[in-house]
DNA sequence: CAAGTTATTGCAAATCATTTGCAATAAGTA
DNA sequence: TACTTATTGCAAATGATTTGCAATAACTTG
C-alpha cells in the first residue's frame, strides 16, 4: 500500500502507462511526512530538485489529476490557494481515507479531522438515488493561538 | 431585510460609502428567485442590461466582497467554477442563513439543504477557542435522474 | 449648498492556477 | 526490434479574480 508498486499495479490495471512523471509524483506523495498535503508546484518543485529529466508542470498536474481518479490520492481546495494533493488511505481502510481540515487564517496552520461530517447525508443520498456522490469542505478561522 | 435600504443602511454603519455599483449588486441579487446564487460574470451582465452607467467586473466583484464582509451575502464555490453569491439569510435568521448544496454533474441541476452539518462541529472549535470560524462545503455527484 | 476630502470607481494590465494543442517521445505490445 | 499510441514537454491560451492608478463621485463640513 505504501509502495510505489502499488501506483504501478493499479496504472497498469487500468491500461495506464507507468511513466517518469506518474512515477515521481507517486513517490513525492509517499514521501511526506503524515500525508502533508502539496501543491501541484510543491511536487514539482521537489521533482525537479532530483533533476532527473525536465519534468514539466502540465505532467504534474495530468499526474494528479490520474491519480485522483484512481482514488490513490485525494485533493483538498482552499479558497482561493491552489488544491493540495495527498495519498488517500490505503484501499483497506478507505472509511479513514477521507479528512478535512481547517485552516488558520492567521497563521496559516492547519488543523485535520480524523472524521467526516457529511458522510452520514451522503449515505442519505446514496439511499434517495444519487450516485458518485464526492464532496469537498473546507473551513477556516482563527486558531486559539492567534485569537490571543 | 429584503429592502435595498438595509444594505445602504449596513454600508452607512460602517462608514462604507453607498455607491452605484454596490446599489446595483445589491438589487440584482435581491430580485432572484428563492435566492438564487449568481457568478460575478452573471451579476454584471445583468447590471450591463441596465445600461445605467458603465459599470465594470471589477467593481462587482470589489462590491461582492464588500458584502460578504458584512455578511449580507454569501459566497458559494463549486471546484472548478467560479464563485456564486446570493443573499444572506435576514440577521434574525442567521441561524438558516447557511445553506448547503448537492450540484449533479450531469445535468448540472442544485438540490439545496437547508441544514448545515458542520455546525455542530463549529461550536466544538469555538469552545476550544477558536475564533471567526467560516466553511465552505460542496456536494457533488449524479443525481438519481441522470442516475437512472 | 458649494468646496474639500478621500473612498471608490472604471479601465487596463497583471496574476495565478490550471488547461490545452500539438509535435516529439517513450511505454507497452506484437 | 519494430510498431502503435498514450503521454510528455513546451508554449500558448484560459478564465476567474485582483491590482495600480488617475479620474470621479460620495460624503463631510463650513
Amino acid at each position: 500500500m505504501r509502495d510505489i508498486q502499488h501506483f504501478k499495479d493499479e496504472l497498469k490495471a487500468r491500461g495506464l502507462r507507468v511513466t517518469q512523471p506518474r512515477v515521481a509524483v507517486a513517490s513525492i506523495l509517499m514521501g511526506q511526512e503524515k500525508r502533508r498535503q502539496l501543491s501541484p508546484e510543491e511536487v514539482f518543485s521537489q521533482i525537479k530538485k532530483t533533476k532527473k529529466w525536465n519534468c514539466d508542470q502540465a505532467s504534474v498536474y495530468r499526474a494528479l489529476a490520474t491519480f485522483v481518479g484512481l482514488k490513490l490520492v485525494n485533493k483538498s481546495l482552499f479558497q482561493g490557494e491552489a488544491s493540495r494533493y495527498a495519498l488517500a488511505g490505503a484501499a483497506d481502510t478507505r472509511a479513514h481515507a477521507h479528512k478535512h481540515f481547517f485552516k488558520c487564517r492567521e497563521c496559516q496552520s492547519v488543523k485535520s479531522f480524523h472524521e467526516c461530517f457529511v458522510s452520514k447525508k451522503e449515505k442519505e443520498l446514496e439511499n434517495l438515488g444519487y450516485r458518485d456522490i464526492a464532496h469537498h469542505l473546507e473551513i477556516s478561522g482563527v486558531c486559539p493561538n492567534c485569537a490571543a
